[in-house]
DNA sequence: CGTATTTCAGCTTCACTGAAATTC
DNA sequence: CGAATTTCAGTGAAGCTGAAATAC
């Protein structure tokens, strides 16, 4: 999106719709190079992390947990299974469901995941003062709290 | 993105990359839901905009001024033009380019989508006093201009 | 029985790339 | 000649849907 050259039309100016979907662009540019030095996206990143903080759980459960619909985790634990940062396993409990379990490689990728994420996060706010940064974030949590149906 | 059930990792939540994403994709449900009431999108929007604002132009000053790629827009002028809120006109003055003018129709319905998307933002924004409306658009302009590397 | 889980195949939008043909 | 314009073909991520197979 090269707006260099050219006036931007008056109706686009300031448009609260278009200014979070820049900024979201700008924010996904970051952190999609950030992690693309692990050759890993966003999604895998959401993954390991449901997996490191609340231990194996089915796909379905991880699903609930992160966003990502049930058919996108088919393929997320497809990539990371592929590269043993994950190991997906039958459930013996109930045969519908896979455990997936993060690894001891996956561990170690996901903590350098979060120094790269760190790293694009400051990115992204890099104009905005510390209370600023506060305060926006404080406004988007209201915003897309109330937009996901969650209390006040 | 239903995370009604199941607890979002302490790594996800309040990330301002992430936090960006879901406003963004909050407003963009509510425009696309809005323009779909026109059979349009965000892009055809910023194309009619341009062209009321501007007057006739080629594909590739338009494409300067609202950020639609080249590619896009052709697709765009397609389906403008298809539906006569536009017409295409091979330029006179350099055979390289097109010409694109709206018509009458197009002026007409540009002026349903202006009143589709004010609608569209409000309930984007709903849950924020008039303050923090302000304060959140200031916020998102300097990040976004910041990343798309204009003067602060 | 209905419900939940996994998987597959496919779709839409936005954003973007490479390359060709034409014209300046 | 180099540069600009239009067009086509295609890529990629994210976020979806519908349907089937299996198991609870």
């Amino acid at each position: 999106m090269d707006t260099t050259e050219g006036e931007l039309p008056k109706r686009l100016r300031g448009l609260p719709s278009r200014l979070a979907n820049r900024a979201a662009l700008a924010a996904n540019r970051l952190v999609d190079q950030a992690f693309a030095e692990a050759r890993l996206r966003r999604y895998h990143y959401a993954l390991l992390s449901a997996l490191e903080e609340y231990g194996p759980a089915s796909q379905a459960a991880l699903g609930r947990r992160t966003g990502i619909d049930r058919s996108d985790m088919v393929a997320t634990v497809n990539d990371l299974a592929g590269r043993r940062l994950v190991e997906r396993a039958p459930d013996p409990g109930d045969r519908r469901r896979n455990v997936v379990t993060i690894t001891a490689d996956g561990r170690r990728l996901l903590s350098d995941l979060d120094r790269l994420l760190a790293r694009a996060q400051d990115d992204f706010l890099a104009p905005l003062p510390d209370a600023d940064r506060r305060h926006l974030i404080d406004l988007l949590t209201r915003l897309a709290d109330h937009h996901d149906g969650k209390p006040a």
